[in-house]
DNA sequence: GTCTATAAAGTGATAGAC
DNA sequence: GTCTATCACTTTATAGAC
């Protein structure tokens, strides 16, 4: 009747793993211990022998999603070849889109645990963390964009790049609010312009 | 020792306003109906003579808010005389920034609120009213400053609103996060230059 | 109408058997 | 290490005295 003996690292990463799935599904609000034990298919007191608290748990959950993120969502290493500018970004917008509308659940759990740690002092170096961890991923974007399409970004990456983030965020709230695919397609076709215009062609003969 | 008695309506919108300090102060989650009820300087009974639910609350509180949103933010009705497009886009964006750094619990709120909306199915219409009044707000404050500036915008108003709209959204979660006011000032003097290109000077002579 | 008291159903966390 | 059972506490909501 025993249940087998799981090594703590193993039970935290499918606790967390749990916890992901429970916080997408019915919201931070409502990821109870419990629930998430029930997920994981384990028992309560599991639960705290290997984590000390739920806190210790979310705080891992955090780490967790910001260290997996962003692989696939604006940057793109497959394509190398040179393009426009202009669409390059749209492709990028439109694989976020598409990212966001495949899986909305997923952006809706990575929004509320934001604003969770956001309510929390000992938690806010985590949100911070993460849009570090944005920041730079959307940075370097732009600077692959640039050099595939040979252009030079008339203002400092970092600006451009928290400029992006925004957008995006703002994108996402909206679209899980209304679901309103025209607007958000509109959307993104008017981004793409206007970040597109914040570039110059570079001189040419890029290396001489 | 009995209370005075005060008319339901007076106690529901009493509530509401200690509901959205609450909320405001510590966040959706701890805003429970005794935290609301000693903010509000009444006894728990109280609140469920009023509302009948805390979720009936809840409602209510999306609704003043929405209602008496963005007087302020974005639109100021004062200025009326001319100005270069670019300039009264910074002014506006700055107008917003300020309101944010000098009360950034009361957008949190806002966010919160509605991330609460989008986990209950029949709340959802509400966060679409507050994201529809948004939409409007902006729309109406592109609208005011494309004739201010003798501005002909190339791109439909409402694709343009949802633009400002998402970058605002995004701008406050990421100030929210970091408290970065250098960061924030470049972005909107980004944003300004961006939206600014959105529009073409109208022909001279207005109106003949 | 307003209160105190309490019901009923959660919650995070722990004790202690195995 | 893993379980069941339970503690101590909080939550929303309601009964019933006044």
């Amino acid at each position: 009747m025993t249940m087998t003996r799981i090594p703590a690292v193993e039970r935290r990463s499918a606790l967390v793993a749990a916890a992901l799935r429970v916080v997408a599904e019915r919201g931070v609000a409502q990821a109870t211990t419990r629930a998430i034990v029930a997920e994981a298919g384990m028992s309560l007191a599991s639960f705290h022998y290997a984590f000390a608290s739920r806190d210790e748990l979310m705080a891992e959950l955090i780490r967790h999603v910001v260290a997996r993120e962003g692989a696939a969502i604006l940057g793109d290493a497959e394509h190398t070849e040179p393009a426009p500018l202009r669409r390059i970004l749209r492709e990028g917008l439109q694989r976020y889109v598409d990212h966001l509308t495949s899986d909305p659940l997923r952006e809706k759990a990575m929004l509320e645990l934001t604003q969770w740690a956001l309510r929390s002092p000992s938690m806010q170096p985590l949100a911070r963390l993460q849009y570090e961890r944005y920041h730079a991923l959307a940075a370097e974007a732009l600077g692959s964009a640039a050099a595939r399409s040979g252009t030079l970004w008339l203002h400092p990456l970092p600006d451009l790049a928290r400029l992006l983030v925004s957008l995006t965020d703002g994108l996402t709230i909206a679209w899980l609010v209304d679901n309103d695919e025209g607007a958000t397609t509109a959307l993104i076709d008017l981004a793409a312009d206007t970040l597109a215009a914040l570039g110059r062609p570079a001189e040419e003969s890029p290396h001489r």
